[in-house]
DNA sequence: TCCTAAATAGAAATGAATTCGTTTTAGAAT
DNA sequence: ATTCTAAAACGAATTCATTTCTATTTAGGA
């Protein structure tokens, strides 16, 4: 289990430090996404020094390297969530109780009707936004 | 051009304010999304005495009714767009000009392959995200 | 066991966004 | 045209999630 985590680590390149394997076993022992703070608070107690930068450094860090994925609320608080599946696909979060489906990816529309029928919750609002840039500031050479 | 921003903001239930509609002509005079603080300083050599929260509360207004559409930007600002394709579709923003670009509902990946190709441009990540409630906790009566 | 780049602490700063009590105003009613 | 009232705006002050910074510690290769 463990070695498990410290492996992905290095294959990550990162440093297998106590304190970032147990913020990923924290994560990994939850069903749903959590804040920084809530992580926080929740592992100080097994550490007696813990920064909160530190939570927020490594949970941007495990998500940058694709190790976790990072929520987009509509509340704008960051969170982040240990999804196992490997395969592409996207989210369904409970806005209310957190949990998070997997959703293959597909259509939208039909992806939500399905989701909706599946999961018997309902499906408020979706994101869909392609980042990246376009034409001409790719000719222009302006930053990636 | 005016008076049809009028009768938009009354079908939306919103009185028609000067400054109000200063907001909405100044996102349809851009071909690009903006921040309040942006459209605020803009709006400001117009106006002596414009709050910035006045134009907060209008942006997030205009969005919530439909008129215009927020942008969910990885930096975490808050940007809008006047959008005027009235058809359900889903948008490519480039994060160095912030150029918008519709995009039809289709699959995800299929779309990012012809948004690619039709606009030259380079999708580098997308976010896909349905918000809603989950089924438990529709059956629990969970706040909506 | 060294050594060094990476990681952490923790106080302080940041700054986008919001709150709040007051004042002003759009637009319906008269 | 005038009155009235709920909606809108003001704007200083505040909030608070997130980040920065510099000194200190540590993981893990040599």
């Amino acid at each position: 289990m463990e070695h498990q985590h410290v492996t992905a680590l290095k294959e990550a390149g990162m440093k297998a430090t106590p304190k970032r394997l147990a913020i990923l076993e924290a994560l990994n022992g939850l069903s749903c996404y959590a804040s920084p703070e809530e992580l926080w608070k929740q592992l100080r107690a097994r550490f007696d020094r813990l920064g909160l930068p530190t939570v927020y450094r490594n949970l941007e860090e495990l998500a940058e390297s694709g190790v976790i994925t990072k929520v987009i609320h509509p509340n704008r608080q960051l969170y982040y969530y240990f999804c196992h599946n490997r395969d592409h696909h996207h989210h369904f979060v409970c806005l209310s109780c957190r949990k998070v489906e997997d959703v293959p990816s597909c259509g939208i529309e039909a992806m939500a009707e399905v989701v909706q029928q599946q999961s018997g919750g309902r499906v408020l609002s979706h994101i869909l936004q392609l980042n990246g840039v376009c034409g001409s500031c790719l000719r222009s050479g302006a930053p990636q």
